[in-house]
DNA sequence: CCAAAAGTGTTCACGGTACACCCATGC
DNA sequence: GCATGGGTGTACCGTGAACACTTTTGG
């Protein structure tokens, strides 16, 4: 097997994890345990080994610094500038995450201290560059949004109109017409209603939701645009 | 500085590089002068050094290869399937570019016997995952060009409306309504119409419009959003 | 009975789409 | 004068946006 005699760049891989709860939208942080930036908050991530794949390396770093696994998990963009890492040269591989909050205890572990979630507007100093990636992975969230349903990744898996409400506007930051926004996802065809109500709350108890995959799946064959 | 004692993967970029001529959209390719996969048609690319940005690096390796400088240049994705490069471990960040096909002449050089342009629908047998690769890049450039002004990138800097709308034919693969496009186009209020005519032309000479960036650039800032 | 959120229709404006003919030019 | 593409307007329809009240439930 030839090898190549020049240095080389190192390459990582970085999480962007996204969670939703009554507070708004949420990014899971680790805060280091090793050098360089020690103690401050980064995004959770680490080394791609040589015989795992760019994703692999992305969910076992995830596993290993925060307990989670099992998430939605999609590239994002790799960056590449220079002096990113004040150690040598590192190229990272970003991706972002969605997690169900309620599903999930994080905690931390292997090169972590701690790991929690802070507000995505309200976002501690980070290491390396990771604010711009963060800022990135808002970016493609907001837009992405808008025309896949990635949103119910961020859900329960029954959740009420309501509810499914409240994401659009936390994440698209604007406020959106009830009515409207009922009849616009119903219309879809991608909601099944199920036979179960909201309970214990102090109110008229809505109906509960799931997404329908399999009538996603058959729209995006018939050529229909998913589009909020 | 520290550094790392475990095994690294190489990186690479490699660029689909699309053009648009009479003949509809192409791909540049180049015929590899070394091994692996010599004498087979591939991506132009290569190694990242260890001093350089990756676009940098992209655009070196387009140079060296084939000649090309001063294009559109975006990342696409980065591709890391552990048996992609049968020599070792390689991961590749693909870019895309668009250039003006009449504005440039290819040619071959550096690790490449030969370089052309090909149809992109009936593209050669080519090198490691570049089939993936061009693949991924054309449904981007597809998604892209609709609400993007990237269309331009492919055209002399004065074309017709006629042009414009075969260049949308081309890419998005179906025909689209003469008077609904002009009107379109023109509503957007990016087009600025210069005071030349077709030349050369055995029918009557069509006006010639160009891009206007700065128009463009006024739009976005106060919220429209560009869609064909 | 009061608080809180669930649930429900109609009207209007705008933009997308379908569609056909005359005009200018070069040969 | 004929072939070739350039250039133009209108009518219809569907979708997005604005907008307010009644119903249900728990406390």
């Amino acid at each position: 097997m030839a090898t190549y005699a020049h240095p080389r760049a190192a390459l990582t891989v970085d999480c962007v994890v996204f969670g939703l709860d009554d507070g708004g939208l949420k990014v899971l942080l680790i805060e280091r345990a090793l050098d360089p930036f020690i103690g401050s908050w980064a995004l959770p991530g680490g080394f791609v080994r040589v015989d795992e794949t760019l994703e692999a390396a992305a969910r076992r770093e995830l596993a290993e610094e925060t307990g989670l696994s099992q998430v939605f998990l999609e590239q994002l963009y790799t960056f590449g500038a220079l002096d990113r890492d004040p150690r040598e040269r590192v190229v990272t591989v970003a991706y972002y995450a969605l997690v169900r909050l309620a599903d999930h205890r994080v905690q931390a572990a292997t090169d972590a201290r701690n790991a929690a979630w802070f507000a995505v507007d309200d976002l501690p100093r980070l290491a390396f560059d990771h604010a711009a990636i963060s800022e990135q992975a808002l970016r493609r969230l907001q837009a992405k949004v808008r025309y896949q349903p990635l949103g119910f990744e961020l859900l329960p898996t029954r959740f009420t109109l309501s509810q499914l409400q409240r994401l659009y506007e936390t994440v698209l930051e604007r406020d959106l017409d009830k009515r409207n926004f009922r009849k616009k996802v119903l219309s879809l065809g991608i909601l099944a209603e199920t036979d179960e109500i909201e309970q214990d709350v102090a109110h008229r108890a809505a109906r509960l939701y799931r997404f329908d995959e399999r009538a996603y799946r058959q729209q995006v064959r018939d050529g229909f645009n998913f589009e909020i």
